[in-house]
This record gives C-alpha cells, sequence and structure tokens, in this order.
RNA sequence: GCUCCCGUAGUGUAGUCCGGUCAAUCAUGCGGGCCUCUCGAGCCCGCGACUCGGGUUCAAAUCCCGGCGGGAGCACCA
C-alpha cells in the first residue's frame, strides 16, 4: 500500500515548478533583466516582472541585471534610486549588476551617430503635430531623406544646445508604409533642457527615448531574454529594428498578460500628490498598493511570489486577486504565527464563585513546544473582557466556554464559574475567547485606514515585527506592545 | 480609423504547438462535515468552466473560417 499523505507530498513537489522552462536558455549565461523608471517605490505590478525574471535567473544559473531607466529628467524622484533596491532585496530579489541609464549617454550618441551613418536615423524639425500626420498617411518629412552628412550636422546642433526643447529630435526609420502605424518611424532622442537631472544636471541635454536606450542595453548588456508586460509589444517591434540594422542577436522576447490591480492605488505620481497633501501618510500608508506598504501589512515576500508564480506568465489579461495573495500569505505566516486574544468589543463581565483562575494557552496551537500563555486571574470576583457580540449570541443567559480557562454560566454581565470539563464543546457550548481585567489597549489598522480599538491580552516584545493571530479576529502585524500595541490587519 | 494580442469554473491555472487517454488539472473561493478548546490550520465531501456559430475529422478545449467579448499600441512617458 502507497502512503496517501507521501502521494500528497509527491503531487506538492511536482507542482514547485509551473513556469515554463525558456526556450534556448543555457545553464549559467542566462542574463535577464528588470528595467524601472525612477518615478518612486515599487509597487506590486513591479513586482511580476521583477520576481519572475529572478526566478528564472536562478533556475537557470544566470544574471539579473537591475537598471535603472532614468532618461526622463522629468520624472524623476531621486529617492528611487535607493528605494527600489531596498524593495527588491525585501522581495527576495537577487541583483547582480545594476545599471544606471544616465550614466551611459555617450553609449547613446555612440549608437546615434553609427544609426546616421548607416542611414538608419534622421534629425526631424517639424512640428511635432505634422510630424505625426505624416506617419500616419505613412508620409516622410522632408528631413527624412537628407544626406547623413546633414543629419550629423543637424544632430550636432541639437547637442549644442541650438534648438530649443521640442524642436529637433533624433528619430529612428522603420518602415513608414508599416501597417501598424504604432511600428512607423519612432523618436530616438529628444531635448530636455528645461529641467535638470538629478544625477547630471545640466551636463546633457539630449536624451534617449524608451525605445532607444532599451534596444541599446538591451544588446551591450548581453540579454538573452527578456520576460515583460504585453502593453510593450508594439515597442520590442520597434526595437528590433534596432537590432537588425547593426545585425545584432536579439534576445527570446515574451510578454505576459496585462495585471489590473483592483482597488488600489498605484500610480506614482498621484501617490506622491497624496503623500505630499497629507492624504497618505507616506509610502507604506496601509492603503496603498506599494511594496512598503505590503511590507508593512504583513505580506510576506514568499507569498508575493508564490503568487506570480502561480500566475505564470501566459499572455492573458489578468485581474490580480488579493483574496488568493491572502491565501498564499496565510499558508505562509499561519505556521509562524503565535496566537493571542484580542477583544475589539469589549464588556466586562464579572465571573463569582472562583477567586484564583490561571489559564495556560498554546502560543501555537500545532506547536506545542513554542510554549504557554500565562495568565493569571484574580479577584473577588474575577473581571475578565468579552467581546460583545459573543454576550449577545447567547442571549439573556447561557453558557459560554472560556478558551484556554473554564467554563461559565452568563446572566448579563454577570457569570458564574462552571467548571473546567472541556466536554461540553461536543454539546455545541460556544467557544470565545476573553482578555483578563489588565489587558492592554489595543489598536488594530486596518486596510481602509481605519482603526478598530480593543483590548488585549500582554504581548511580549518580541513580536514587535512579527505577524501573529488574534484568535478569531485576524492575522496582525506588530508594531508596537508598549504603552499601547499596536498592529495592522493583514487577513483573516 | 489603423495595427496587434487574448478568450478553460467567481478569481487564477494545467491541457491547446504534436486532435482521441479531458463527461477537463490544481489552487483559491463558496457550502457542508470531522477535530477536547479559534470565525486559524489540517482532513473529508460537495459546488463551479472549455465565448458563440459554422467547417474539417471516425473523433475538437485542442485544427480552419466568421461573429461576439476583453485588452494594448498608434507619445518629443517608461
Amino acid at each position: 500500500m502507497i502512503d496517501s499523505s507521501l502521494l500528497q507530498k509527491k503531487v506538492k513537489m511536482e507542482k514547485e515548478h509551473p513556469l515554463p522552462e525558456l526556450p534556448g536558455a543555457e545553464k549559467g549565461k542566462v542574463v535577464m533583466r528588470f528595467a524601472p523608471g525612477p518615478s518612486g517605490p515599487l509597487h506590486i505590478g513591479h513586482t511580476r516582472v521583477a520576481i519572475l525574471n529572478d526566478e528564472y535567473v536562478k533556475r537557470y544559473d544566470g544574471t539579473f541585471v537591475n537598471r535603472i531607466e532614468d532618461t526622463n529628467p522629468e520624472k524623476i524622484d531621486p529617492e528611487a534610486y535607493d528605494t527600489i533596491p531596498e524593495d527588491l532585496d525585501w522581495l527576495g530579489v537577487k541583483v547582480h549588476q545594476t545599471v544606471i541609464q544616465s550614466s551611459r549617454m555617450e553609449l547613446y550618441y555612440d549608437v546615434a551617430r553609427k544609426l546616421i551613418d548607416i542611414g538608419k536615423a534622421y534629425v526631424c524639425t517639424c512640428p511635432v503635430e505634422k510630424w505625426r500626420k505624416l506617419k500616419e498617411r505613412g508620409e516622410a518629412c522632408p528631413h527624412r531623406e537628407l544626406p547623413k552628412e546633414t543629419q550629423h550636422e543637424e544632430f550636432d546642433r541639437m547637442l549644442s544646445g541650438y534648438y530649443p526643447e521640442e524642436s529637433a529630435v533624433l528619430v529612428v526609420k522603420t518602415d513608414l508604409k508599416h501597417p501598424n502605424p504604432a511600428i512607423r518611424d519612432f523618436v530616438g532622442l529628444r531635448i530636455v533642457d528645461s529641467v535638470p537631472h538629478p544625477r547630471t544636471g545640466t551636463r546633457y541635454r539630449v536624451y534617449p527615448m524608451m525605445n532607444f536606450s532599451v534596444a541599446i542595453d538591451d544588446h551591450f548588456l548581453g540579454m538573452t531574454h527578456v520576460l515583460r508586460g504585453k502593453d510593450h509589444l508594439n515597442n520590442t517591434q520597434r526595437q528590433e529594428y534596432i537590432f537588425r540594422y547593426f545585425g545584432w542577436k536579439i534576445p527570446w522576447y515574451h510578454h505576459y498578460g496585462l495585471v489590473s490591480v483592483p482597488e488600489s492605488i498605484l500610480k506614482t505620481s498621484i501617490v506622491a500628490q497624496g503623500i505630499k497633501s497629507g492624504e497618505y501618510s507616506g509610502w507604506d500608508d496601509v492603503r496603498l498598493g506599494t511594496v512598503r506598504a505590503l511590507k508593512r501589512r504583513g505580506i510576506t515576500p514568499e507569498a508575493i511570489r508564490d503568487y506570480w508564480i502561480d500566475c505564470g506568465i501566459k499572455d492573458v489579461d489578468i485581474q490580480f486577486s488579493w483574496e488568493t495573495l491572502y491565501a498564499f500569505n496565510k499558508q505562509r505566516v499561519d505556521p509562524l504565527a503565535n496566537r493571542y486574544f484580542f477583544v475589539w468589543d469589549p464588556v466586562l463581565v464579572s465571573i463569582e464563585g472562583i477567586e484564583t483562575l490561571e489559564s495556560h494557552a498554546p502560543l501555537h496551537p500545532n506547536h506545542p513546544e513554542r510554549g504557554m500563555r500565562r495568565l493569571r486571574l484574580q479577584g473577588r470576583p474575577i473581571k475578565i473582557y468579552l467581546n460583545g457580540t459573543d454576550l449577545e449570541s447567547i442571549g439573556s443567559r447561557g453558557k459560554l466556554r472560556l478558551k484556554d480557562l473554564c467554563n461559565i454560566e452568563v446572566e448579563g454581565n454577570l457569570a458564574t464559574y462552571a467548571g473546567n470539563d472541556l466536554s461540553v464543546v461536543r454539546e455545541g457550548i460556544k467557544i470565545v475567547h476573553w482578555v483578563p481585567e489588565y489587558g492592554i489597549k489595543t489598536v488594530v489598522e486596518m486596510p481602509d485606514g481605519s482603526k478598530k480599538e480593543g483590548i488585549s491580552e500582554p504581548i511580549p516584545p518580541s513580536e514587535i515585527g512579527n505577524v501573529i493571530q488574534f484568535e478569531r479576529f485576524a492575522f496582525v502585524k506588530i508594531e508596537a506592545v508598549n504603552p499601547i500595541i499596536k498592529a495592522v490587519f493583514t487577513h483573516n
């Protein structure tokens, strides 16, 4: 006979690598990247591409490049150069190489000149609207076919400051007759001199556009596989033109479906504004979808990874499911979370008929070796807090089992000790949690930003930073235990 | 308007390339049960899907055509 529990385990082991293999991936030779714009800390949307790339790099023993795409001086939060690596680190993403695009400007200029040399780029000084209109019709602007000597001169003028912002761009030629208008000639470099760059100041005034710098960096950094969202489908086609012009080896591209994250504010600019106005307490405000907020709420990086691996890399668009993420998180956190009592609707109840009680409640029901929470109750009468809703549930009078303590007969706010016979639970007696009179005031911050106040049993300082479970309430992450207990709601 | 991508249960996912073993997998969710102590975990049972129509074929979730539906792009953002 085969042990069925072993069989169960085996199935789980087999499911460990649900991500498909990457074509042409050779152990030790895979190079992949994560390429965020430094506009702020990472949010849940970023974590998918970061983790998936990391997962593959780890599988193939490859190289993970974190490439900071800071070629738009207008959209840079200088702190993001630090916060992004911090977030990646917390996520468990192993970065082997970090590249900052603003340090590679000469390379982009160099490639731009080579592109001009081979007749694949031109400087356009048409008004933006006119150039777009021509493109729509599949027609060339007057600058497109000018000789390369002229193009070089014009490009020099762009660099020298002769042209003001928006009056000249270097355009990469593709195919003006391409049936897809999104693929026709695209801007490779533009002028930005109204805003100094946080890292390079006013040293440069011509900046590459994403499609330009991405193609160049993907090549020179040796990307073998590029995994990214479907929104880049057209960008990939544009970038491939550059690869083909130079005869570069094109990486294997894969575009997974878009993720829509419900009930969550992700857009960095909106969040930044909200923080500034005081609407949000910071990047880790529990209402936000940032990595920082998830961390604060007690969501583990392992659960985030489990979730994205489970979603896979299909090109179908998906709905992000908080519910499923919480389920994965619960699997990670439940074995670790010690149990404590928290009464969120406290009503003081007196227990007659006994003067001393001591409870021995396990820190974790599945791990008795961790020890007990011992609570001594004394008094005449003994006083405890119960949840008002629990009292109401038995009507005007009835029996309750105080978990890990004793049974009581209740009438109003008065209770009588009724022994400690555990067999009553078989009769369907309601088991409730309770907190001694000397419990600690507790505030739980809920995901919507509201606060739930109540009283908890004392929690040791060693639990600060841990996710614990308030029994019959939820999992929460402890932020402080003194003078009051502060916790953040994780999930049920 | 043009171009591209996609369509398996509430949400994800396996299967689709190389038709049959798929009256369709797993997870999550929901409902019920077990459990001497949680509205947690675990265990058991149940609910729930191949977008539609046509074609090819002995046989289609899988191949072909069309409709419908969803998404993306057509930026001097990334």
